[in-house]
RNA sequence: GGAGAGGUGGCUGAGUGGUCGAAAGCAGCGGUUUGCUAAACCGUCGUAGGGGCAAUAACCUCUACCGAGGGUUCGAAUCCCUCCCUCUCCGCCA
């Protein structure tokens, strides 16, 4: 969310920063509908100021005994004045609200114009192997091995869920506490295990709802949603809360599964396990000042690159333009790690800077004695995967397959799996 | 699931219809004093929105906020309704 005072300031500056992402009618008729609230709530906290001076009146003389006919009387008929215009100030406020809610950040300077075609490669790292056979998809590959299977997920739950069996479920299970521990252990940041399940108001908070309620999975007959990705629990966790500025910054880490309704993305990844109703996922969350964010931004990138090279995972970073980034981000680097099996590179992470836009949604200042006696200030928040397991999986599956149908598992996990090697029949060894 | 007790500022905690944005204490901040640590004393101390005002400074002023949302009333922290949350006991359960 925008800061309303900010906005009001600079219509045309910010109408303009929307059009490079390909916003500019989210604005709508914001500033018809906030001159018209602003008039009418002018006026009802006159009426208001008025009608406390009557109460005052009757108080007094109610106290000295003496009749109080006439000031109550005017103050009733006040009253009905305000409930009038509060109906009215309370369908403005709505717009208000749907407006502001629905208008994506603004990006940052720093990010290219232009559509998805415009994304810039920023780094790239890890050898791409020569393979002297064909290597296989890994929606191939893993059912052969015996470690994944689509038909029988597709009958104890559906379509775009899989069972993993044998090294696939401990592949998995290692490499979500392999990710934990380089995170907490050499990254600095503190694992938290929150809920699976979350309320309106965090989905709010992040920016989720109102916007992309059909991308979530809603439990029925309750406010409770399942997490889409660890990124609500973790950074509503602080909602609501001034931070102490020595506590800054705040670096968490989570381990979830994610859910996610994929709503319109029918056609697209319907093989394997690159796009599911659920995956797993380590997330990383930052809570950190506004002048170091965009730093922040490039050590937490570099934090989620380092599961890759460690991984011995070629992969490219680029850095999203302005009509691909998402809807509460200001600037994001995509991770995509390469696929040799689907001969492409896929995104494994997606880091980004909300600035102040989550913060604001969800409340989460900081306050600094030195600044602005003392004034509390928005937080900048920051989050990305780091990473998301399902895919990493597939990556380790595909790149160290070997011509024999074995796959090799890399130095780093060998301590986790204790095992240097999928055999078929799902065993390691 | 059943019974009961509660939710008030950064914290503790008073307040059952008007003079309450809210006593008191603690913490914080500014100062005075004592040779240090520490203490004592004085002062100050919520957030947000609007207007004065051109200003994301100061000041003045108005409005709102005592878990959330409705209602009663001239007037609500206080009375009523709904919901949420916390605690205690019982039941059930991993």
């Amino acid at each position: 969310m925008l800061d309303l005072s900010f906005l009001r300031k600079n219509f045309d500056h910010v109408q303009e920063r929307l059009q490079v992402r390909g916003a500019a009618a989210s604005l709508g008729r914001f500033q018809e509908v906030d001159q018209q609230r602003r008039a009418a709530v002018t006026e009802i906290e006159n009426l208001k100021a008025r009608r406390n001076a009557l109460s005052a009146e009757v108080a007094k003389a109610k106290r000295a005994g003496e009749d109080a006919d006439e000031p109550m009387q005017k103050s009733r008929e006040i009253g009905r004045q305000i409930k009038n215009l509060e109906d009215n100030v309370k369908a403005l406020d709505e717009a208000l609200a749907e407006i502001l809610h629905g208008v994506p950040n603004l990006p940052h300077e720093s990010v290219p114009v232009g559509s998805e075609a415009d994304n810039e490669e920023t780094r790239r790292a890890g050898k791409q192997r020569d393979f002297d056979f064909k290597p296989q998809a890994h929606w191939d590959l893993a059912p052969e091995l015996g470690i994944l299977d689509f038909e029988q997920a597709a009958k104890i739950t559906g379509a775009r869920f899989a069972v993993y069996w044998n090294a696939g479920a401990k592949l998995e299970r290692a490499l979500m506490n392999f990710m934990l521990d380089v995170h907490t252990r050499e990254h600095g940041y503190t694992e938290v295990l929150p809920p699976f399940v979350v309320n309106s108001a965090s989905l709010f908070g992040t920016g989720q709802l109102p916007k992309f309620a059909e991308d979530l999975f809603k439990l029925e007959n309750t406010d409770y949603w399942l997490v889409p990705t660890a990124e609500v629990p973790l950074t509503n966790l602080l909602g609501d809360n001034t931070i102490d500025i020595n506590r800054l910054p705040i670096k968490l880490t989570a381990f979830t599964p994610c859910f996610r309704s994929e709503a319109g993305s029918y056609g697209r990844d319907v093989r394997g396990i690159i796009r599911q109703h659920q995956f797993q996922k380590v997330e990383l969350v930052k809570f950190v000042l506004p002048e170091n964010s965009y730093d922040e931004l490039e050590s937490l990138t570099r934090d989620a690159e380092d599961i890759l090279d460690r991984l011995d995972l070629p992969y490219r970073t680029v850095v999203l333009a302005t009509g691909d980034l998402g809807f509460s981000s200001a600037k994001t680097y995509d991770i995509e790690v390469w696929l040799p099996g689907m001969n492409e590179f896929k995104e494994i992470s997606s880091c980004s800077n909300f600035e102040s836009f989550q913060s604001r949604r969800a409340k989460i200042r900081y306050r600094d004695p030195a600044v602005k006696k003392g004034k509390s200030q928005l937080v900048h928040t920051l989050n990305g995967s780091g990473l998301a397991i399902g895919r990493t999986w597939v990556a380790i599956i595909e790149n160290h397959q070997q011509k024999d149908g074995t796959v090799v598992i890399p130095q780093a996990l060998r301590p986790y799996l204790d095992a240097e090697r999928i055999l078929p029949g799902g065993n390691l060894e």
